[in-house]
DNA sequence: GTGGTCTAGACCACC
DNA sequence: GTGGTCTAGACCACA
């Protein structure tokens, strides 16, 4: 279901990929997620590690938790981790990736090729 | 000289300035590097940090020692850094790159707009 | 468990019993090994000497990290092992071996009786 | 004339080098040697390791100083070049070579075959 | 002067 | 509990 980088912290890793979930619909607003002990069996990860990305999600307002129920995607999820990710994306992401592609001497038509080829394969 | 960020190891940081400043032209093959000494005190880093920035260019064949003398920027070390780099770019940076675009909601167009603005900054 | 020998730096000592254990099949592929703080201890060494070893290991594929829970066998620890050492063996030890037994005169077959001694006082 | 390795000191490759002159009669007994300047150009290498190397030599009898005129090879110096590598390669080398030898299931078959094809090479 | 290794001890994030 | 990084300081062999 996910396979897990090495350089990234799991438990951030799921919680990017709860994210997903909401960003591409497959989780709705409202919607019951997955309960920690079954993402963690699912995932063959610590509950521990699913409680703290479920925590840190929390924190952010993504998802909400009603006691002995379960977690479940709040009203504005969408749009909060579109804020935060957007944001994200411009500050820390987009500078070194223009300093890469400068260093390397890679233009934009470059990865537009590059983001064409992507696309052929995402879509298969 | 460097300013350290801290989302990634103090050491990596340092053997990727080493890179930048091969790729720039600053050091040329052949060049004798600082001791690792030398660039500890300029950096305000232990010594042991910076051998171990040096050891992990000396495993890519990037740099290499002359016994008792230094370290010296290899032959062949422009190469081997934009091969090594350009394939890190376009296997680990790209697809994530092109995957949050998606998500997001974010065309080429305004990739081209923010790069830009980034030239513009950058050239300040 | 290790005499260490003054010759080859500890770390590589730790490292090569590692791929003795493998060898030997002491530790199988997929096995946890030791951490860094108990081998450390148990061979009287310091943690950071023992992470060395892995951290040297880990590059060449033969054992794996798994965050915040130890390191493994790698699946292909053995084969990695064998090509490498044999590698070695041929191109760096063999050379050499062969050339000294020139210069001092000695036969293959002075070195089978050697043989057959070493075998005897090991096998006791 | 030699090219260095890097896991040995220069120093100590240096002294070799003269003993394998000595072992293939290049150098006889009573022959003057390079001069410390001399070789030391010769091999672009500080005449101080290369004196260095002298030094070696002369506390094991291998070669006689005569002050102002140069460094001379000494009347028994293959014998005791040919005593003091025989020594050490059936104490130091033959036991870690056989080690290996078992670990990696090589046998003296194995061995004998590599012989050949180096005995090959090197008489190309 | 150069690198290379090791120790001791600290702090951190993560599982 | 696990590894990962960094510091401080020491000692060594080598050029």
């Amino acid at each position: 279901m996910i396979t897990f980088n090495d350089k990234q912290s799991i438990y951030l890793q799921i919680a990017d990929w709860v994210c997903e979930q909401v960003l591409t619909g497959k989780y709705k607003a409202g919607d019951k997620i997955s309960s920690v002990r079954e993402l963690g069996s699912e995932l063959e990860v610590n509950p521990n590690t699913v409680m703290r990305s479920y925590d840190y999600l929390q924190q952010l307002d993504i998802i909400v938790n009603r006691r002995g129920i379960g977690f479940f995607v709040s009203d504005d999820a969408e749009q909060k981790i579109r804020k935060i990710q957007l944001e994200h994306f411009i500050q820390n992401e987009l500078p070194p990736f223009f300093k890469t592609m400068n260093l390397l001497g890679i233009s934009l038509k470059d990865v537009e090729s590059y983001y064409q080829q992507w696309k052929k394969k995402d879509s298969e």
